[in-house]
RNA sequence: GGGCCUUUAGCUCAGUUGGUUAGAGCGCGCCUCUGAUAAGGGCGAGGUCUCAGGUCCGAGUCCUGAAAGGCCCA
């Protein structure tokens, strides 16, 4: 016996029952513990902040990290999922802040750094009950209790053995980076903050002239909105492929300048103006110039002309001045020509003391100085102003100053080609990022800025002596020790304890090493888990080899330039290696109406909401089949009330129906049977086995929606087809061999899809499992996340089966619409019904599946058009793919040679398997019968639908014993209805007395056997309702008929 | 400014190597079926496949350009 079902599926109380199941069985424990001999499946958790509220698209990137480890799991993989949390960096730093009502970062150092961190500890894990929560809710299966944290001690070695690891290979140094610095607060802002400050504002525009020093007389014409960077000039960049020309300007002073030739007019105006030279900007390459100022002295070659692919022709000269200290693109040009880096200010955003001239004035102050000294000494051509939007301090307004601040560096332009060939060998869902948005990163990497100025993270452990200013990176905390010559064991390894570590330089040995400053980017932390949630290399050495790299990561698109990257930058540089191997990139989740969800427009969907309402299975199906997992998905409750009402209910009907049934006639699984399965349970079986193989197939290849949409439509057959057609084989008393192969084939169709949902629907997959067959296996496994998956039966697949059948459910809709057209009801027989079809082959599928047809329209005859019977008109249709492909620039001419041949022969010959032939431009081409499709249409006395070739149609008239059949069939719904609201049982037997009209009375007495077979009847008596039972009255088809149900105690069974 | 993605019915989405009259679900209107069903079936209304060129016997699909929206970077 399998357990009761209702019929009513009640969501809330069935997950919750599993998560107990789940929980009490230790269920996720047995799914990795009992498989540590088999072959692993990796998967990397990518951590997320637990001080932050878990939102959807955490439940989105948590529901596609979770089926392909279950997947796996069932294949017979040993899956570690061990959970992670990211647990340093500003997010954690601002929410402190904010808690201490913090506005600067000077507040930090005064209030403490041993406190402050102290709290961010606490911080960090505010939120980790919500998630504990939610997680387990949404059965995403990962191990919280073996978690990786970013903060603790061993974490922080294993990232500093890597940082030595880079150390040794000399890429790590220390250079100079540009940020958006507010010179009034001393400190840089980040791009979120600086974005708020953007104002319209104006600012000096000026063309100065830049003389060359090989070529007497020749400027270089170039343009700046910031003079104050000039004395921080070191080169001129120009564009290789841009035309560039040497000019004269008529009525000016004789002299030859140089600029971009489309900028022409814009600088010169309406002047006259004498091309004297063209060229490239590749050809001015290398031409040196005299620098403006000498105030602070290059260290290394300057002055001279370099080329640079950002340069734009949009405004200015085409030439753009390079001052490294003042700009990004600066600083990257530099970088590739080995410029100098001229620092000409201080903290506060005023001129050194070696810019003599303006030596303590902030620089801003200093623009009309400047202006008025280079136009003293002639260099300057022309000045203005420019209004533009430019970026002030959010806090106080001061105007930003883009300015070169020391920090440390990872060299990953050294590996930039070994991590493009590494990308290759990934396999990326969608395939565009590979090429597109991650490829193109790879392409234009730039070194890692590593270093961050703030006190909560992993701090940077380099050593720096005082004196000789020897650098040192420690690799482990028993190397520290060694340096010390002190047990540094207990040595918590954040700030501020870290910076109080010194030893003596083992340089100069007479120095004393101090830490640098820095913490490193928390990007750096999390690219760092598969080496250090295992605290490799001082522990777990095995586990690390057999964890590494994974097989399969997942998360949302904003990764690219984060996870994505620091896990295969630090593979690439430290093991030559990619750390995945499979990779699913999601879109963004926006709301119901295809916008952003964010706090401040309000529409931020809580998941819980969804949970509550729907449970975590319709969500989770939501996600996977909604759209591929690389687009943006729309997100709101009500969608996912869809999933609930079109599968799942549909599902749950299914299997509530088959063990309603099964227990009725305590029908159980016997492998000792060997069922007699009709046409219908082969196609059924075929159906289900081509849907294991596609489904298998899907998840191999991490396709999500082909491994769930699949499942969708089997589940839509599988109930309004296969069991709609088949419940007349489950009611019938007699237990026979048609019977025990329909449930035989429903039984399995259950089994396998609860198999098959298991990765994407865990609960329901569960819940079918348990009750189809742990109830009556106690061999089996003790859930369906242990079972094994399903293989597919290759040789049930009958193609030709399922083509046949996809005509016959085509076939009886068209009957359907027919009957619609004519407003006869399915409830009234009618006698015949004759179909067409387009081709031969199809034509037998009419005779074969004869019964089925008969029965679904209600029809005494089921036959094919045509023949000798009736008169059929009939069109050619020729078909473009097949004519089109054999025939090419000739097929519009061959198509009307057919069209042009006299229908009706044609189609005869074609529905006989013969081919036509037609003449075009004097050739003879023979016509095969694929390549054209045959329309039929009925004459007259029939009601039609088609639909393409195919078409039923339909005889209407209705002779008196049909109408009476047909009245008969009323009454027994009217009767069935009455048994249901009576609430009898599906078995009891029951007097029926009625009184109703002539035609009706004398139908139902046609019609006795067939309405006491129906509705269980013992006797259907014509007599006076008897007292005391419920009455009931209707009036249909012109008849009036008044009843009353009796149930007849101790009879049947 | 650069890169990538998206654009098909009121909504959410399919649309195979280019191939018949562009489909499905939801929603809407009408009808119908039901002893598994919160459902199912049928009919109907609803489409310049974002636009403009091009290639081709044939373009929603391929190419070029443009527009709108989104994401990332500058």
């Amino acid at each position: 016996m399998f357990k009761p079902v209702s019929s009513r599926l009640n969501i809330q109380q069935e997950e919750e029952a599993r998560l107990r199941f789940w929980r009490t069985n230790e269920i996720f424990k047995k799914s990795s513990d009992d498989r540590k001999d088999r072959e692993p499946f990796v998967m990397f958790e990518g951590p997320p902040t637990a001080n932050g509220k878990p939102g959807v698209h955490h439940v989105l990137a948590r529901a596609f990290k979770d089926m392909f480890p279950r997947y796996r799991t069932m294949q017979g993989y040993f899956v570690d999922r061990r959970g992670g949390w990211d647990t340093h960096g500003l997010p954690v730093e601002i929410e402190v802040e904010k808690k201490l009502g913090f506005t600067e970062k000077s507040q930090i150092e005064e209030y403490g750094i041993e406190k402050f961190n102290a709290l961010c500890r606490e911080s960090a894990f505010s939120r980790i009950q919500e998630w504990e929560k939610m997680t387990e809710r949404i059965a995403y299966w990962v191990d919280l209790s073996r978690a990786y944290v970013t903060y603790t001690n061993p974490y922080i070695e294993s990232v500093w053995w890597l940082l030595r690891q880079i150390w040794d290979k000399d890429l790590l140094y220390q250079g100079y980076k540009v940020v958006p610095y507010c010179p009034r607060c001393g400190t840089p802002l980040s791009n979120h903050e600086v974005a708020q400050g953007y104002a319209d504002t104006v600012d000096p525009s000026i063309t100065v002239r830049l003389p060359l020093l090989d070529e007497p007389n020749t400027y270089l014409l170039v343009w700046t909105t910031t003079p104050w960077t000039l004395p921080g000039n070191v080169a001129v960049a120009a564009h290789p492929d841009v035309d560039y020309v040497m000019v004269r300007v008529e009525g000016e002073a004789e002299e030859r300048l140089i600029l971009a030739k489309e900028l022409i007019p814009l600088v010169f105006g309406d002047k006259k103006v004498e091309v004297l030279k063209s060229m490239k900007g590749k050809a001015l390459e290398g031409k040196k110039y005299a620098p403006l100022y000498s105030f602070l002295p290059p260290d290394k070659p300057a002055h001279y002309v370099v080329n640079a692919e950002y340069v734009t022709t949009s405004d200015g000269t085409g030439l753009v001045h390079i001052a490294p200290a003042f700009g990004m693109d600066d600083m990257q040009v530099s970088k590739e020509y080995n410029l100098p880096v001229l620092l000409t200010i201080d903290d506060e955003g005023k001129f050194k003391p070696a810019v003599s001239p303006w030596a303590g004035m902030f620089v801003k102050d200093a623009d009309p100085l400047i202006m008025e000294d280079l136009k003293v000494r002639g260099l300057l051509y022309n000045r203005g102003t420019l209004t533009h939007t430019y970026p002030f301090c959010w806090r106080c307004d001061t105007p930003l100053l883009y300015m070169a601040r020391s920090t440390w560096f990872i060299r990953t332009s050294e590996v930039k080609q070994r991590m493009v060939e590494l990308n290759q060998e990934i396999n990326w869902v969608p395939e565009h990022i590979k090429e597109g948005r991650f490829g193109n990163w790879l392409e234009n990497n730039v070194d890692w800025a590593l270093g961050r100025d703030r006190y909560w993270g992993t701090p940077l452990p380099v050593w720096v002596c005082e004196s000789c200013g020897h650098q040192h990176c420690v690799g482990s905390v028993a190397e520290l020790s060694e340096l010390t010559g002190e047990d540094q064991s207990d040595l918590e390894l954040h700030r501020p304890y870290v910076d109080q570590v010194h030893f003596n330089c083992p340089k100069c040995k007479e120095g004393k090493m101090s830490r640098v400053s820095e913490l490193i980017d928390v990007w750096f932390d999390s690219g760092a888990m598969p080496v250090a949630q295992w605290h490799y290399p001082f522990e777990n050495l095995d586990d690390f080899k057999q964890q590494f790299p994974a097989d399969f990561i997942c998360e949302a698109v904003d990764q690219t330039r984060g996870w994505f990257y620091s896990l295969l930058a630090i593979s690439t540089l430290v093991f030559d290696n990619l750390s995945f191997e499979n990779v699913i990139c999601l879109g963004l989740i926006l709301d119901g109406e295809g916008q952003k969800m964010s706090k401040h427009k309000g529409n931020v969907v809580d998941p819980w909401e969804v949970i509550d309402a729907y449970g975590a299975d319709a969500m989770r199906w939501y996600l996977y089949t909604s759209s591929p997992p690389g687009n943006e998905r729309r997100f709101s409750t009500e969608l996912v009330g869809e999933v609930v009402r079109s599968f799942m209910l549909t599902l749950w009907n299914t299997y509530s129906f088959f063990v309603t049934y099964a227990n009725l006639d305590k029908w159980t699984p016997d492998s000792s049977v060997i069922p007699q399965f009709s046409d219908l349970d082969r196609w059924l079986l075929s159906s289900l086995e081509a849907l294991v193989r596609d489904v298998t197939k899907a998840y191999e290849t991490y396709d999500v929606i082909g491994a769930t949409r699949p499942i969708e439509a089997f589940v839509d057959n599988l109930s309004n087809w296969y069991l709609r057609r088949s419940r007349r084989r489950f009611w019938k008393s007699e237990s026979d061999a048609d019977k025990s192969a329909a449930y035989e084939t429903l039984y399995r169709a259950l089994v396998t899809v609860s198999k098959l949902l298991a990765p994407s629907m865990p609960f329901m997959a569960e819940t079918l499992y348990q009750n189809l067959v742990r109830s009556s296996d106690e061999q089996a496994p003790i859930s369906v996340h242990l079972a094994e998956w399903p293989k597919a039966d290759l040789s049930m697949i009958d193609e030709t089966l399922n083509h046949q059948m996809a005509v016959v459910m085509k076939l009886a809709s068209l009957g359907h619409a027919a009957r619609n057209k004519s407003n006869v009801k399915v409830r009234q027989p009618l006698s015949e019904v004759a179909f067409a079809v387009g081709s031969a082959d199809e034509l037998e599928v009419v005779e074969q599946f004869r019964e089925i047809l008969e029965d679904e329209l209600n029809v005494k005859r089921v036959r094919v058009l045509g023949g000798s019977e009736e008169a059929v008109e009939y069109t050619l249709n020729p078909l473009p793919k097949q004519l089109g492909q054999k025939y090419r620039g000739l097929s519009p001419k061959v198509r009307q040679a057919i069209l042009d041949l006299p229908a009706k022969e044609s189609a005869e010959r074609l529905l006989a398997g013969l081919n036509l032939v037609v003449k075009v431009d004097g050739k003879h081409y023979e016509i095969l019968p694929d390549e054209v499709e045959v329309h039929a249409t009925a004459k007259e006395g029939f009601s039609v639908a088609t639909d393409g070739p195919y078409l039923a149609a339909l005889v209407t008239t209705i002779s008196q014993d049909l109408f009476y059949e047909g009245l008969s069939r009323e009454f027994v719904r009217r009767v069935q209805d009455q048994r249901k609201s009576l609430g009898m049982d599906i078995a009891d037997r029951i007097k029926i007395y009625y009184q109703a009209t002539a035609a009706l009375s004398e139908a139902v007495k046609q019609n006795e056997a067939y309405i006491a077979a129906e509705t269980l009847a013992l006797a259907v008596l014509d007599e006076a309702l008897p007292h005391g039972l419920a009455q009931a009255h209707d009036v249909f088809d012109g008849e009036d008929l008044h009843f009353a149900l009796q149930a007849v105690e101790g009879a049947g069974e």
